[in-house]
DNA sequence: ATATATATGTCAAGCGGTTGATATAAAAAC
DNA sequence: GTTTTTATATCAACCGCTTGACATATATAT
């Protein structure tokens, strides 16, 4: 690789003009900015980002931490993520925790170490002193930590209502909700309280069954809604807490011979892209993925550039309903 | 930040003391090991990967240039790509080209320029000649590019006879093949081979047809798949080329009051885990996705150490028979 | 004729590390 | 008692790039 030192050799100068040129300060005249810009192209050179980045504490790299990339929630997340950063020059380094908390420390400090201008946390197994330690711009997803670090979510509560009521009002008399792990203090725990608040005020009886810590472990959600089934048969109402799972609920029906909606009606929550695949297509709240993402990615430049940032910020969900309600 | 001189000050001795018990070179005493250590505990320090990586002239991070992210193959394989790194201590840089040539350039710039030690190519809008120039250690997916670059690839062909010869056995009189791009010049394109010759072979009428090239806009694929049912009613096996596009086969099949497997068999191709939620259950070509993703890994790895690699790594599909078939 | 602004360019230090060469002292070998 | 080995630690150069301070020359203003 061509250094700027070689650059200088060639054109005649000192390296610091043909640094001078490369960041356009000072005084240049046209002819010698011609002159280095074409050795340049000849060397095929182009500037060592590592020195760079070492001279200027400033790397351009963001650390986008989630518990799954191949999870389509997170997988069209981390895609906005990328293209927001992209659009501010910020490069995407990806770490995928899989819920394993030595993972996501191990990561975080390796995060550090690199010199990353911040970090987006959408995996979130750490307890808060750890987080207060990172002593780098942060943004959450989905939890909220401490006073100082901001954090994005989409409005999980609202969703939770919005989702229960419409099964109460399409005539379901025992209503299902699985629900995310709960010991997470995650954000999407307040769609469980939006359940609950709705559900009992309408005083329709009601099961909550919850998923395990272990991570996006599809083959899990099948246990779970075989067992849903096998203790309540006569739930005829299911709130999954992911599109993914309604899918895992769906299949489960058609296995019991339960047709949806007639029989059992079915809402979701995300609303990814995927899920429009879905035959019988299926109703579900939807999350602004990109809007949330975006979000995240402003909030963090905004930090990296030294701008007060608002703490909460949280985005409207949007009932689609679709055929399986 | 504490820096390296910092602890140097506080053990009270010299930068070069304190690198040498970081990198464990040359004698040192035990008792000099643990002050410094304790000195690092105490400062919080963290060597600065920028500055180690710079005098290396290692970075330890590989480039993942993938057309998009959130589409559950690349979703997938880039989760697989990620673990696989993370063992053998490198980062990610995670590139989504969205099959935009220039952006796919731009990264490749960008990647080079952030001296990555190597670069895993997923999307492929380039031409041979732009890749030769890279000069960086190389491995791409599903597409051969020069006798120099090592490729990785499932075995298309064979999945493409293994998916037609199991429509025609179940009876199919006219057989459709939604295609992804040809024009991309990947390996992929050998299912339309595979296709082809099982089909000509039988002499079964049989049509094809081609997505477009705008890369995974997953709206576009509707409009495919209706098409081909009006232009050809009488379609009653389709074989697509990915879970996806056969879901949206599915959903058009309901719509029409289609019968799956009853008036159509249906069989899509990559295997991805979200396929398992989709009902009637999809009938599937696997790739071993995580086998690819290894052995990528593995060959670029390989490469920056310098080893000899084997250029065409195939890699086996397996059919998955289930209910759409 | 002198001060001031404009233009062109170089020196050398520094970003945070690493390492070959080198110095010094004590222990072991001859 | 001298040489060799082992142990401990430092100096200074370097990785590739940036920038404040400084030097010099020309054009413009006073």
């Amino acid at each position: 690789m061509a250094t700027i030192k070689d650059v200088a050799e060639k054109v005649g100068v000192s390296v610091t003009t043909v640094s001078r040129v490369l960041n356009n300060r000072g005084y240049l005249s046209e002819d010698l900015k011609r002159r280095v810009h074409e050795a340049m192209k000849e060397l095929n050179y182009q500037p060592n980002e590592l020195a760079r980045s070492l001279f200027r504490k400033k790397s351009n790299i963001i650390g986008l931490i989630i518990p799954d990339i191949s999870h389509p929630f997170f997988g069209e997340f981390a895609k906005h993520v990328e293209e927001q950063a992209y659009k501010n020059r910020y490069k995407i380094l990806l770490c995928n925790s899989q819920l394993d908390n030595k993972k996501e420390l191990d990561y975080i400090s390796m995060l550090k170490a690199s010199q990353v201008d911040g970090i987006i946390m959408g995996s979130h197994t750490l307890d808060t002193e750890e987080f207060t330690s990172i002593n780098l711009p942060l943004v959450t997803l989905d939890r909220q930590l401490s006073d100082s670090i901001p954090y994005v979510s989409a409005d999980h509560y609202k969703g939770g209502v919005l989702a229960t009521k419409l099964l109460i009002r399409k005539g379901c008399r025992k209503i299902a909700h699985i629900s995310g792990n709960l010991k997470l203090h995650l954000l999407a725990k307040t769609r469980y309280d939006g359940f609950m608040d709705t559900i009992k005020k309408a005083g329709i009886p009601h099961v909550v069954v919850e998923t395990d810590l272990n991570g996006f472990k599809y083959h899990e959600y099948e246990q779970i809604v075989a067992d849903l089934f096998r203790d309540h048969p006569d739930v005829d109402g299911v709130f999954a807490s992911s599109d993914v799972i309604a899918a895992q609920v769906l299949k489960e029906c058609r296995r019991l011979g339960k047709k949806v909606p007639d029989d059992v009606k079915v809402i979701g929550f995300d609303g990814i892209k995927l899920g429009e695949f879905i035959t019988p297509e299926l109703s579900t709240i939807q999350q602004p993925i990109k809007e949330i993402a975006k979000t995240s990615v402003k909030l963090l430049i905004d930090q990296i550039n030294g701008k007060e940032v608002q703490r909460e910020n949280i985005l409207p969900v949007k009932l689609l309903e679709k055929e399986t309600t």
